[in-house]
DNA sequence: CTGCTTGATGTAACCGGTTACATCAATCAA
DNA sequence: TTGATTGATGTAACCGGTTACATCAAGCAG
């Protein structure tokens, strides 16, 4: 039942266990009759080396902790996607954790120490500084999309206040003038950046902004949408912070008659699978989370090699101009004819 | 830089390591002034423990490998969601890892000897008797999806051949009559079993079965739309193996001024999210896939506490009505009046 | 034939925990 | 007083690998 042991193996061939290691890990100090004997008598028992011995006695894991909030959202998942390719291209494995309170993060961390090699840490909603506090400093770590005032620890983020202006900027461009944003919970830091981004670029503009706080999910884009028909107020674009509120409130508006986009343009932000497949197709900033992730790794990656690194990067979000705001707007209906 | 040993906190608490550990491990029999102390000494030194140390000498490593494809697509993000919920709910971790060539996929799951309390196996694309062959006996594993002729090793996998009959009886209960089914790749064991259980449905039905072989991606469901729109012969349903070749050939019907689903119905299977957001919506088999992890993960617990588990388990996928086939089919234009 | 180099192999310490067993002092019944 | 019991603590083996260093035989120059 249990599992053979290089000792078992070195007994059975008549050898000592260095040697057995030796030709397990391809040392080349071995005369090749004393190899082939060896991998004989392995194959024989059908021996497999123990990695968590191997781990203890190398001090490498050869695995990388992934600590996530929830795997809920196409987000995590895809930046999952994005680590796991980069870590199989360089025989790591991924450690999953779930990070759900904040109490039990720190202890959670420390759980890890000692069977991963270094830590990527996407927790939004988990003030980072406590956490990072309580890091153990001996495993190299790098934050993702994470708030943080600390500069020493390598950080990977993408430019949601850029992102937001540049959605702006778009929207202004296209003569909309009466632009509303759909906001994410103001707790959520990336749901921060892209509000301060947003009235910064409508200031710019010489614009009002007007922030209707919602919450990433699909009804809350339904019901911004239902409070903009209730008093139009002269709004002819909602740029929602992410692209489950935008659709929500595309369907709601679709839903009351609205002409979209010449009534009314809609845009998202993250650009998920979904957005280029509804119709009409969504307006959005295409966030490439399966890169960062990837990129997440590569940096780690070279930081356990030794390579020091306390870099903040951005990830610039692409702007994918889709039906959404394919036009200008057009005035509706019997309301007075050229006017601004 | 290198963090404190069991060893430091004795030495320089003035005990032994067995006392350090057993307060660590919470043992009751040390004396409290004895504990405050080490703990004092800990907490001063920043001693966390050694989780890989502790893992040799406990034999158990809190972690259950998953064994997988690619994290391509929503499926395998969806089960992992579930695994990763039924794992943190029982203080386990998730060590990910790819599977792509079956070469060295034995040796892959040999490298985590030692690192898993044990494995989910999901690979509807290899062998899996082949890879049971060099499983390491001594650790527990669960098969998902995978086709398997031995029936020694505890199973969990979706009724592919019911819920796909019952499909096309839902499509034959609609007046449908032409159903062509477009599949998965044929070495893919979930894709055969779905053609199996069209094909004995349409038998059943008195129907004759038309299969169009595909490959699970968007394109493959817009060729296949082109295909049955350039010679029609009769078709009124295509029922695609899984939803993104089914949303495929939707938007290259609705593209080609097609009526869904008044001329041709349109069904899935899985149910992705997008299924219910796309306009029409579509019909499809609901396959409950984070469900599907989170019992692998509940079974394989069960088999590490000592419960014997030698059991296939089937998850019966439930049918989804909506838009695309909600109609019964209606001739086209100028074509023969009522006939049938 | 001697001394030195070289390559293959073995010995044992080490990685950092856990834990069976030994030890020892204190308590208590006889 | 003494032997048994109990509870706290220490010692050292063990988990299963890796590897620095020791050992030893063979090859070879002088």
């Amino acid at each position: 039942m249990a599992n053979a042991t290089i000792r078992d193996v070195a007994r059975e061939a008549a050898v000592s266990v260095a040697s057995v290691s030796r030709v397990l890990n391809g040392h080349s100090n071995v005369r090749p009759e004393t190899r082939r004997k060896i991998e004989d008598v392995a194959a024989r028992l059908g021996y497999f080396p123990h990695a968590g011995a191997r781990n203890l006695s190398t001090s490498r894991a050869h695995a990388i902790g992934v600590v996530l909030p929830d795997l809920h959202g196409e987000f995590f998942s895809e930046a999952l996607r994005g680590m796991d390719r980069a870590a199989s291209e360089r025989g790591l494995h991924l450690l999953l954790s779930n990070l759900h309170d904040g109490e039990r993060a720190v202890e959670m961390l420390h759980t890890m120490r000692g069977r991963v090699d270094g830590l990527v840490i996407m927790a939004p909603h988990i003030d980072p500084d406590r956490l990072l506090a309580g890091l153990p400093p001996s495993i190299p770590s790098i934050l993702v999309n994470c708030a943080t005032s600390r500069d020493d620890c390598p950080t990977l983020r993408v430019d949601n206040f850029g992102g937001a202006a540049a959605m702006v900027r778009h929207l202004v461009s296209r003569g909309r003038r009466g632009i509303v944003h759909v906001s994410g919970p103001t707790s959520n830091v990336e749901a921060r950046a892209r509000i301060d981004g947003y009235e910064a670029a409508m200031v710019e503009a010489g614009l009002t902004p007007r922030v209707l706080i919602g919450d990433f999910m699909e009804e809350a884009g339904a019901a911004a949408a239902a409070e903009i028909l209730r008093a139009p107020d002269g709004v002819d674009a909602i740029f929602a912070a992410n692209d489950m509120m935008a659709i929500g409130a595309l369907i709601a508006l679709r839903d009351a008659g609205v002409a979209i986009p010449d009534q009314i343009a809609v845009a998202g932000f993250d650009d998920i699978p979904l957005a280029r497949l509804i119709s009409p197709s969504l307006t959005t900033m295409r966030v490439d989370i399966a890169d960062i992730g990837a990129r997440a790794i590569a940096r780690l990656a070279d930081a356990i090699a030794g390579t020091p690194d306390h870099r903040l990067e951005l990830s610039t979000p692409e702007l994918m101009i889709r039906d959404t705001t394919k036009t200008s707007p057009r005035q509706s209906g019997e309301k007075q004819g050229k006017a601004r």
